[in-house]
DNA sequence: GTGAAAGCGCTAACAT
DNA sequence: ATGTTAGCGCTTTCAC
């Protein structure tokens, strides 16, 4: 058993008011020096936990901010959280992870207990885009923002990178290395997000550069690996033509890897392909991925400095579009 | 903002006492149907979230069970917590992720506010093994545990598999297989939990089978890719002949099949390699890893409710050896 | 079956 | 510079 003074006991032993030990406690000032000392000498002889409950009881205040994540295993939500988790420790903040389910099923029971919890604020993360999701925390009167992901509906901030845009590069980018068949692994189209903008920056790019949008040569998978083989599958029984595929994320990049080999085709000779996301998996593969970085630390910390801000000052942050990049590794192949 | 009544509030419309209010939220009989309806009905009407901070002062319960995780990118550690986070939600109780840093530098400070939260367990996930951190858990007296590590001078209850049979199964599966010449791609020798057992559990297994254990087919790592990359150079720059590496994580093996391919070397033709964990990568790397693998997420679950035992009963839970499995894929040839 | 009241350990307003 | 005290919102013992 812990001995678990409280503030009472520590002031009793120290020859003070629990008003004193507190000031110190809390660097309040108001006390001299001396008995800063002496207050400080019992603690550290006796020991003393503050009771964070108490507290919060009496501040209104739990110094906790929830993440709500979708329970998918990939490194991506890793790195956000380890942003998120660091801004956090920083600021004196402990974090909640919810884990809410694929489809966020379970954000409603979360709600629940994070309301109990008085937690001072919530970080969506890459949530599936979902009226109900959003509409949950648009309402819970806790200030959130979202990150990776945006809600249509309700004016919650996020921090995210322009998807359309960043798939409109990267087809640009496959384009100017000379390719003009370009097939397409997309998310779902009812995914607002990261779905449907993606295809549409696909589309622009191959319409800027008088490339007839083919049908055929696109396929649709929902961000996973096994999602990714069926659909690279599909195409390539198809029989189009095609030298390069983009990819909604690194994972259905890495699927083209895979059914590629099996079917003797090698990235880039036989065709090349391009991911999003940057995450872990694309330094992993044979050849390593060309792909959109998303800066996902970075994209952790925003997020929970713009929930800071609510936080403490009541008004509601400006959304943010963060810039990708290219990473250029040996999965595109120059065509002459 | 939110309207935040009270018990009191609620007794007040309800015309009963706080103590009648309280009866019916926490279900505790000695009440008549009809004023259990009336409260339910205010409630309803009203709206009503209980204050968690209030309830753990007065019960001295937080429902809240923290996990340490070292701050390192990989699917691993995301399906131990979401076996954690279910098994949590399962039971009640909040998750709360603490980031100490890739060598848990960062324990300490965490420890603080645990302990001010008063968490009521704590599960170290997958921690380096370090007498500080060890004795800062042990010490701590919260109920804890460990996940995939274990401590050796201190008595805190574990789940994991048995490392150095793991390897042993592992080497004797690639020796079944007719290789001779094994390569080993090892952890830290430092690392008494996953390092040094599975060089053993390699070094038995050649004995047993009359093989003689050369130094220079061992290198060492830790545990990530990228010092699997440097490692597996080494042993392809010693020049020495060998058919198959055991590699003591997946990420590792997936290194292999970077630097030989950079070489000109193909898996399982030129080489077999066999992983450890298997984790997402091994599934999506080409060819796919025949690997070793951990029931993660059930380590997860296994943890939490072993956490809860003790936080129930107050008798420390026994620890647990769980059984591991070689999962056959692709990177691994027959010899004949 | 129901209510009154005492605290849980803290903060902060007020007094001195 | 320091102390007194009234709660924060709940649970729980004890009366009735």
């Amino acid at each position: 058993m812990h001995n678990d003074l409280t503030l009472k006991d520590i002031a009793k032993i120290a020859n003070v008011s629990v008003a004193t030990v507190s000031r110190v406690l809390n660097n309040l000032g108001g006390y001299s020096e001396e008995t800063r000392k002496k207050v400080l000498k019992v603690i550290d002889e006796y020991g003393y936990r503050r009771n964070a409950a108490a507290r919060n009881l009496k501040t209104k205040k739990s110094n906790t901010v929830a993440v709500l994540l979708p329970q998918v295993e990939t490194t991506y939500y890793i790195t956000i959280l380890n942003g998120i988790g660091d801004a956090a420790q920083q600021n004196g903040y402990s974090v909640l992870v919810c884990h809410v389910g694929a489809s966020g099923s379970r954000t409603k029971e979360y709600m629940n207990v994070l309301g109990e919890q008085r937690v001072d604020g919530i970080i969506g993360c890459s949530l599936p885009p979902n009226e109900e999701i959003d509409s949950l925390m648009a309402n819970s009167y806790i200030p959130s923002v979202l990150v990776s992901t945006l809600s249509y509906n309700y004016t919650i901030p996020y921090v995210k990178v322009d998807d359309y845009k960043a798939e409109y590069e990267a087809t640009n980018y496959l384009i100017k290395k000379g390719h003009r068949n370009i097939a397409f692994l997309s998310g779902p189209i009812s995914d607002v997000v990261a779905g449907m903008p993606r295809l549409q920056g696909y589309k622009q790019a191959l319409e800027d550069n008088h490339i007839p949008f083919r049908e055929e040569l696109v396929a649709y998978t929902s961000f996973s690996f096994e999602t990714g083989i069926r659909a690279f599958k599909e195409i390539l029984s198809r029989n189009v033509d095609f030298t390069a595929v983009v990819a909604c994320c690194d994972d259905v990049a890495a699927a083209t890897l895979s059914v590629g080999y099996k079917q003797g085709l090698t990235v880039p000779h036989d065709f090349s392909v391009i991911g999003f996301d940057n995450t872990r998996i694309s330094e992993m593969t044979v050849p390593p991925l060309t792909t959109i970085a998303q800066p996902l630390y970075e994209m952790g910390t925003t997020a929970f400095n713009m929930l800071l801000y609510e936080i403490e000052t009541g008004v509601k942050p400006k959304s943010q579009i963060i810039p990708f990049e290219i990473v250029e590794r040996q999965s595109v192949k120059k065509l002459r």
